[in-house]
DNA sequence: TTGAAAGCGTTACCAA
DNA sequence: TTGGTAACGCTTTCAA
C-alpha cells in the first residue's frame, strides 16, 4: 500500500501539501494540485484510515448494536442504517448483544477502542448506565428515551390499532401474547392493546412469552390453545409468534379467519408469504434505520435545532388472517 | 480515556514497561507488574486499538461481506461468524454488497483502509479479481473456490437429494425454479437436481428466476402455475421462493402434498412455521459461519496442514409439503 | 503557497 | 529487569 510519503515523493512535494490537497483545506496551487492528483492516481493511493483516526481521534466507523440479527425485524433496521451510512461513506461495526449486558458492554468497549464516531443501539435494557459517560453521540433505535436521541415507532398506538381492528371484526374472546417484559417496545404495544380492550369492555386473556426466539414461538402457540381453546382472536407480540400461532391453529383444523382471527406485529417480509397472508401492524423498520442514521449524522455534525426523538407511524396492514369488514355507506 | 502514559506515570514506570506487561512479552518484575496492574485498574485503562493497529498494521477487525442480510439465510451465516469471532475477541465490519461490484469494491477498500486482519466474503460474483492482490487472508463462504480457502455446503448433492426425494414420492411432472445464474451455489443445486431427474428419466420444466428478493418470489410462483399448471412437484431454489409457491398453490386451492409436493432449500428458521411445514434441504448455515471463522483464524495464525476447502453436508428435512413414503420391510 | 516538525497512542529495538 | 526512543501514517501548526 502506498503511503502519503510515496505520493509526496512521486509528486515532488512535501507530505503536508499532499495532506492539504487530500483534505481540501489550506492553500495549494492549481498546478501542484494536479501533480499530486496524478501521483495519487498513478500509485493508486488511498489514505490509511487508521492513521487518520489516531490523529483525529475520530474514525469513519459507526457502532451498531442489535439484540439478535436472526430476528427478521432487525435485518431491515440494519439495512436502513447501513444504506444511509454507506451513502455518506461511513461504515458499520455490528454487534449482537443477545440482551446480555456483558456482550453489550464488550461491544461498547470495542466501539470506543476503535474510535467510532457514533453509536446506534437497538438493545432493550431498561438500564442505560453504560451509555452515560461515553462522550460520543448515541442514538437509540426501536426504543424510546427521554435522555437520549431516539427513533422508534409508536408502540402504544400500534397496540391500540391491533386491538381496535380485532374488536371491529367481532372478536369476543381475545388472547394476547405479551413479549419479554424487559423489552419496552413489546410492553408498549401490549399495553396499548390492553387499554383498548378494557375501554371496549372486551374479554381477554394473556399468555406470557419471554423471548422472541423462533424455537420458543411454537411452544407458546401450543400453550395458547391448551389454556384458551375458545379464543377467537389472537394479538401476537410479533409476526414470528403470529406465524407460529397461525401454524398451530391450522394444524388443529381451525378456519382462519372464520373461527379465529390473528394479528401480528412488525410486518416482516415473510408475513405476506404465509397462508393465509398475515394481517399485522407494520413498523417501518427500514425507514427507522435510515432515520436513526440521519439523526446520528446530525449529532455528529453538531447541527442545531432538529427533533431528537423521532416517532414513526405504524399502520394496520390488512391481509387475510382477519375478516373483511363491511363498508357502510 | 486514559492512555498508556497515564498508566506509566501512575505506576511510576516507563511506557515501555507498561507495554510489556500489557502484551506479556519481555521481562517485567513481579512487583512492577502488580504496580502496573493496579494503575490500570485504577484508571480503567483500555489500550487504544487504533494506535496498536497503526503500529502493527493489523487490527482486531474482520471484514464480512454479505450479499444481502435481508435474505434470512445470511443472518444465520453472520451469527455463526460473529459468535466464533466474538469468543476470540475479534470484531466485525459488515457490508452488504447487493451483488453490486462497486459496493463490493467499496467495502474491500474500507477493509484494507482499516487494517482488517482478514476477510470473509459470501458474495457470489464469478469474478474474483478484486481479491487477488490483497495480501490478507480471505475465506469464501457459501461459495466454492479452488484458488481460495472456502466453506460451503454441497450444492450438487443438495440438488440431487431434493430431486431424489421428489422422485421417491412419486412426482411425475416436476418444475424446477432456477436461481440467479451468477450465483454459483444456486447453479449447483439446480444442476444436481437436473442430473438426478435426467438419470431417473423424469419429466421436468424450468422457471428462470434471477433474484432471491422477497418481492419477486410471488411473481415466479404465479408464473409457475400459469405456465405449468399440471405440475405435481416443485423444487424451489430456496425456502423463500418455496414459501411463495406454497402460498400461491394454497390460494389456488391445491392440496399439499396430495396434489402438489414442494421442496425448498436452506431450511431457514421460518420454514417450520409455514403451514404445512416446509420440507427442505438444510444447509447448516450457522455452522458454516463458524467454520469459516475458524478457518480464517487458522490462516491468520499461519497454522499449517489443515484443510482449506471445507464442505459441509446438506440434509433432507422431511416435513409436510412432501408425502410420507411407506417403509418397506 | 509550501515545508518542517510535532504529535496522536502504541510497540519494539537497543542500551543501560 | 527497565527505560529512551524511533517508528507506524496521517494532520495541523508555524515559519518561511
Amino acid at each position: 500500500m502506498a503511503t502519503i510519503k510515496d505520493v509526496a515523493k512521486e509528486a515532488g512535494v512535501s507530505v503536508a501539501t499532499v495532506s492539504r490537497t487530500l483534505n481540501d483545506n489550506g492553500y495549494v496551487h492549481e498546478d501542484t494540485r494536479k501533480l499530486i492528483k496524478d501521483a495519487i492516481k498513478k500509485l493508486n493511493y488511498k489514505p490509511n484510515e487508521v492513521a487518520r483516526s489516531l490523529y483525529k481521534k475520530k474514525s469513519r466507523l459507526i457502532g451498531l448494536l442489535l439484540p439478535d440479527i436472526r430476528n427478521p425485524f432487525f435485518p431491515e433496521l440494519a439495512r436502513g442504517v447501513e444504506d444511509e451510512m454507506q451513502e455518506r461513506d461511513f461504515r458499520l461495526i455490528i454487534g449482537n448483544a443477545d440482551e446480555k449486558k456483558s456482550k453489550e458492554l464488550d461491544y461498547i468497549q470495542t466501539f470506543k477502542q476503535n474510535n467510532v464516531i457514533g453509536i446506534i443501539s437497538a438493545t432493550n435494557h431498561t438500564d442505560i448506565s453504560h451509555y452515560e459517560n461515553l462522550s460520543l453521540p448515541v442514538v437509540f433505535l426501536d426504543r424510546t428515551s427521554d435522555k437520549y436521541p431516539s427513533v422508534y415507532a409508536d408502540g402504544l398506538e400500534g397496540g391500540r390499532k391491533a386491538a381496535k381492528e380485532m374488536i371491529t371484526r367481532g372478536c369476543k374472546r381475545i388472547t394476547l401474547l405479551r413479549g419479554p417484559i424487559e423489552v419496552q417496545t413489546a410492553q408498549d404495544r401490549f399495553q396499548g392493546a390492553i387499554d383498548m380492550l378494557v375501554k371496549a369492555n372486551v374479554n381477554f386473556n394473556v399468555i406470557i412469552t419471554d423471548s422472541f426466539a423462533f424455537g420458543d414461538a411454537e411452544k407458546w402457540a401450543k400453550e395458547l390453545f391448551e389454556k384458551y381453546p375458545d379464543t377467537d382472536g389472537v394479538i401476537a407480540s410479533n409476526d414470528v409468534v403470529a406465524a407460529a400461532v397461525l401454524h398451530e391453529a391450522l394444524r388443529q383444523g381451525k378456519a382462519i379467519p372464520a373461527d379465529l382471527q390473528i394479528i401480528g406485529y412488525d410486518d416482516i417480509p415473510l408475513s405476506r408469504l404465509l397462508f393465509p397472508p398475515l394481517s399485522t401492524i407494520k413498523q417501518p423498520a427500514y425507514e427507522m434505520g435510515r432515520e436513526a442514521a440521519k439523526l446520528l449524522i446530525r449529532l455528529i455534525n453538531n447541527e442545531k435545532g432538529f427533533e431528537k426523538n423521532i416517532q414513526l407511524p405504524v399502520a394496520f396492514i390488512e391481509r387475510q388472517t382477519t375478516r373483511k369488514v363491511e363498508e357502510h355507506g
